[in-house]
RNA sequence: GCGGGCGUGGUGGAAUUGGUAGACGCGCCGGACUCAAAAUCCGGUUCCGCAAGGAGUGCCGGUUCGACCCCGGCCGCCCGCACCA
């Protein structure tokens, strides 16, 4: 007998898992049916956190798992390398972004293998590798040349400190998130992709994938596109037109049923009109006013409706005579539909709180049901529900969706417009005046316009010789390396010195898995064999963004010969957090967990600083961070536990898609079954037992078998946990030694592979077993022995439970209601009560109805 | 404002399809071992009640022989989007 210690047991078998390169994944020429599973690629920031172990064990799950179930598994790791980090950590510290990056993965790596993860490192790379991005040029200049990318001017979030662009996410209450500065609009010259020609088929997609994706991202994903069908039409100015604008003015709207009921058109403060009145210094004052407001939401939460009356007008298309006034408004935006709205302010609650600021007319034109149509009118709420039109000519009587069809054919027999469809979405920006990424690999001559860099001389890459001591893009100071000859007419050119938004990097890595190596993008025959991923694993926090882009780049690569599939992943699974509860000093200041005791008194919680007993506050539970000082480290925890008890608790404690609150409690619970199991397998077999000793054991290993697989196909990893645990304890309980003990610790080691993987091998190699674990069979449960003979049925009186019978399984009604009608505790409740019905619902339930 | 989700013991959470509510873990209580403690092992643990029994899945109501599960209305919490015409 020997006590299991992890932290000598565990390296042995990494150890040896390596030596047999155990996990590369096969060629696919062997008849295996093929299986891909992939944990979204980390970010080397340096370490691991637990959100790692978290993602990285349920993915080592599902590929153990299928790996034993016999499929041909692809389990790949990569590294998400470029990014700002990197430069900002040259910037503080003086090191190289592409040194301190790999560094980053080598200690990261380290300790992913110290994780025991059954994945194929052959295939691991970078993006920052030439290898990788040099790849992604390739492939950006056959979108180009199929015009999904293109080059304009546009608004971007400027800050003027460290003079770069910063994406949406990097500018937090109007400040650039590192250096504080206010973040100014600016207009740029930018490179963008034509995510939105595939708008309508990146929500159609969506329908395939129903079922093996959270409908909470697929409805996210939806939203985010934005599609909405409408009427998009032209007035004509009443009166003389401006000059430039002799053909009226565009609008979008989704309510043309409400047409009659317009009382001004609305202009976005950038719209041309609007730009070209400027000449006006109330109009320029106006828009300079309204520029001042930022664009956050605390802005438009507080912010005011502001408009100016440009003293224009246009006609209305329906009613000859009638003018709409054109106002300049801050709340019409220039990058939704064409910058220009009517404005109907009894059905839109905007368009109603405007009017009713600058006395603008209310005319209803929709009446709800039962309203009096002489009476109704509208306060300050807008009428948005279902109705009948009513003062609208031609209109009245419709309903709303009558009408809208109605509105559109009789504007396109005009010729004044045409039903629209328009998204939300906008075109992917990726232009980054940055450094650390992938190079736009095109060249800028003065003569040629834009060249793309000729495919032999690919892949531009980073110069290494680059200098931080300045803000500002390091390649646009850079002495040499953006002068180069024009490929096209050799003259003076200049390099692109804008890169790619590592968005992009991670648009496409999963199939350049398929084949590392690859002299194309991506290996055609390779990736059709693997693609699509059929398992993908990461943080909801993805939901649009990364799994968007994806599945846009994915359809692009198709359209361009690449690859063969449209959609990236066809099964996703999002995982939630690792929290852990704070605790804070009565001065505020936040106190790590590792210097806290708790103790419990009465069922009452209570935290003390270890050091001085000085009573602390409990605090919520949050997803762990450094600035709350919540966070456990991985490594002391497979110190002190060993990984399999740390994966096993994370796995354990909540189901795999909520948030999992780490507690030391319930790692060392975790700690406790390696334990117990390995006792188990570390005591003697002793003898055979009775014969019905046996088969209650074989009986219970069986139909283990049935709910764990279950379990791990249906991400229930916690409940296939717990499934295990309760059968431990069986074991434990059970007088069965000899072959039936043996079969159930056979069983059991196999179940237990894909969570405790080390723990897996040692009770493998102590049975004797050939081979390793992580190279055998799935156990298949014997139907003999899963299926019950008897059932144990509840018996209710009039739904309340007053006793349990035993029935053979499949007894018939009349049967099982013969046996509980003598069950002596159920006569006594049926005692003066006439018999009204028995409802026997077979081998689960029977219900006696009497009064 | 719009869209989506969730409310179960002291606690994290179980409960294939409407069929024994509380599996399993944590905590707590009791016991064994120990000079003692820790660790470990064994037993108990929804609430009220000595018991018989009763109540119970956020609240109110409905459907049903039977509801954590389905329907209607509230209350609370969480997430996403947000001046999108």
């Amino acid at each position: 007998m020997a006590a299991y210690v992890p932290s000598q047991v565990e390296p042995r078998w990494r150890a040896a898992w390596e030596t047999a390169d155990a996990f590369r994944a096969g060629a696919g020429d062997d008849g295996r049916p093929k299986y891909y599973v992939l944990e979204m690629f980390p970010y080397p920031s340096g370490r691991i956190h637990m959100g790692h172990v978290r993602n990285y064990a349920m993915g080592d799950v599902v590929a153990r798992f299928k790996r034993a179930r016999g499929f041909s598994v692809l389990h790949p790791m990569g590294w998400d390398a470029f990014g700002m980090p990197a430069e900002n950590a040259a910037m503080e510290r003086g090191v190289h972004p592409k040194g301190w990056t790999y560094d980053n993965i080598a200690a990261m790596r380290a300790e992913l293998k110290a994780l025991g993860l059954s994945i194929d490192w052959s295939r691991e790379f970078a993006t920052c590798d030439p290898s990788y991005y040099g790849k992604q040029q390739a492939w950006f200049l056959k979108l180009m040349e199929r015009g999904l990318v293109y080059r304009r001017e546009a608004n971007v979030n400027w800050d003027p400190v460290d003079m770069t662009v910063l994406a949406n996410e990097q500018v937090i209450d109007g400040r650039g998130w590192r250096s504080g500065a206010v973040v100014e609009k600016k207009k740029l010259t930018q490179w963008f992709l034509r995510i939105t020609s595939y708008a309508d088929a990146l929500i159609e997609g969506l329908k395939t994938l129903e079922g093996r994706w959270p409908d909470k991202v697929r409805l996210m994903q939806e939203n985010w596109i934005g599609r909405s069908k409408g009427l998009q039409m032209t007035f004509d100015f009443a009166g003389a037109a401006p000059a430039g604008f002799e053909n009226g003015v565009e609008v979008y709207t989704t309510r043309p049923d409400t047409l009659f009921g317009a009382s001004f058109l609305a202009i976005a403060t950038d719209h041309p009109l609007a730009e070209s009145l400027k000449g006006d210094p109330k109009v320029a004052a106006f828009i300079a006013e309204c520029k001042k407001g930022g664009s956050t939401e605390a802005d438009i939460e507080a912010g005011e409706k502001l408009g100016l009356d440009t003293g224009l007008a246009v006609a209305h298309p329906f009613e000859p005579g009638k003018s709409l006034p054109v106002w300049i408004a801050n709340f019409v935006l220039m990058d939704y539909g064409t910058g220009a709205i009517f404005g109907c302010p009894a059905h839109d609650q905007r368009d109603l709180d405007f009017s009713r600021k600058y006395g603008l007319a209310v005319k209803p034109v929709v009446l709800p049901p039962g309203a009096d149509p002489a009476a109704f009118d509208v306060g300050t709420e807008a009428y948005t529900g279902a109705g009948t039109i009513y003062h609208s000519d031609f209109l009245n009587g419709l309903s709303i969706e009558a009408a809208k069809a109605e509105a559109i054919s009789r504007i396109e027999a005009m010729g004044r417009g045409e039903g629209a469809t328009v998204y939300r979405l906008r075109d992917w920006g990726v232009s980054r005046q940055r450094y650390w990424g992938c190079p736009i690999p095109v060249i800028h001559c003065g003569k040629c316009g834009v060249v793309p860099v000729p495919a032999d001389q690919l892949p531009v890459i980073l110069p290494d010789d680059v200098t931080f001591d300045k803000p500002g893009n390091p390649l646009l100071r850079h002495p040499t390396w953006r002068h180069v000859a024009c490929p096209s007419c050799g003259g003076e050119a200049s390099r692109e010195t804008d890169t790619l938004d590592t968005f992009v990097d991670s648009s496409w890595y999963f199939a350049r898995f398929a084949n590392p190596d690859a002299a194309e993008p991506v290996d055609k025959a390779a990736a059709d064999h693997w693609l699509a991923v059929d398992q993908y694993i990461g943080g909801v926090e993805h939901a649009v963004l990364h799994l968007l882009y994806a599945r846009f780049i994915t359809r692009a690569l198709k359209d361009v010969g690449l690859l063969s599939v449209e959609e990236p992943f066809a099964g996703l699974f999002t995982q939630g957090m690792v929290t852990h509860e704070t605790y804070r000093a009565a001065n505020g200041e936040w106190v790590e967990p590792g210097q806290v005791t708790l103790v419990a008194e009465n069922n009452k919680r209570r935290a003390i600083l270890t050091d001085t007993g000085e009573d602390l506050i409990l605090g919520d539970i949050e997803k762990m961070s450094k600035s709350k000082k919540n966070v456990v480290a991985p490594e002391a925890i497979f110190a002190a536990y060993g990984v399999d008890a740390a994966r096993l608790f994370v796995m354990s404690d909540s189901p795999p898609e909520r948030d999992v609150q780490w507690t030391t409690g319930g790692v060392e619970g975790a700690s406790r079954f390696v334990s117990r199991v390995w006792a188990e397998f570390d005591a003697p077999a002793g003898d055979e037992g009775s014969a019905d000793e046996a088969l209650a054991l074989r009986q219970a290993a069986h139909r283990l078998i049935d709910s764990v697989t279950d379990g791990i196909e249906g991400f229930r990893f916690n409940s296939a946990i717990a499934k295990l645990y309760a059968f431990l304890n069986t074991l434990k309980a059970s007088k069965a030694g000899g072959a039936a003990r043996r079969e159930s610790l056979s069983i059991l080691a196999r179940l237990i592979a894909p969570f405790t993987p080390h723990l897996a091998e040692q009770c493998w190699a102590k049975l004797g077993e050939a081979g390793m674990i992580c190279d055998a069979a799935w156990p298949v449960a014997d139907p003999a022995l899963t299926a019950q003979d008897e059932a144990v049925l509840p018996v209710q009186v009039n739904g309340k439970r007053r006793g349990e019978i035993r029935a053979p399984v499949g007894a018939s009604s009349a049967d099982v209601e013969k046996i509980a009608l003598a069950d002596a505790n159920v006569a006594a409740h049926l005692e003066g009560l006439t018999l009204r019905k028995v409802i026997v619902v077979q081998d689960r339930i029977v219900n006696i109805v009497a009064n």
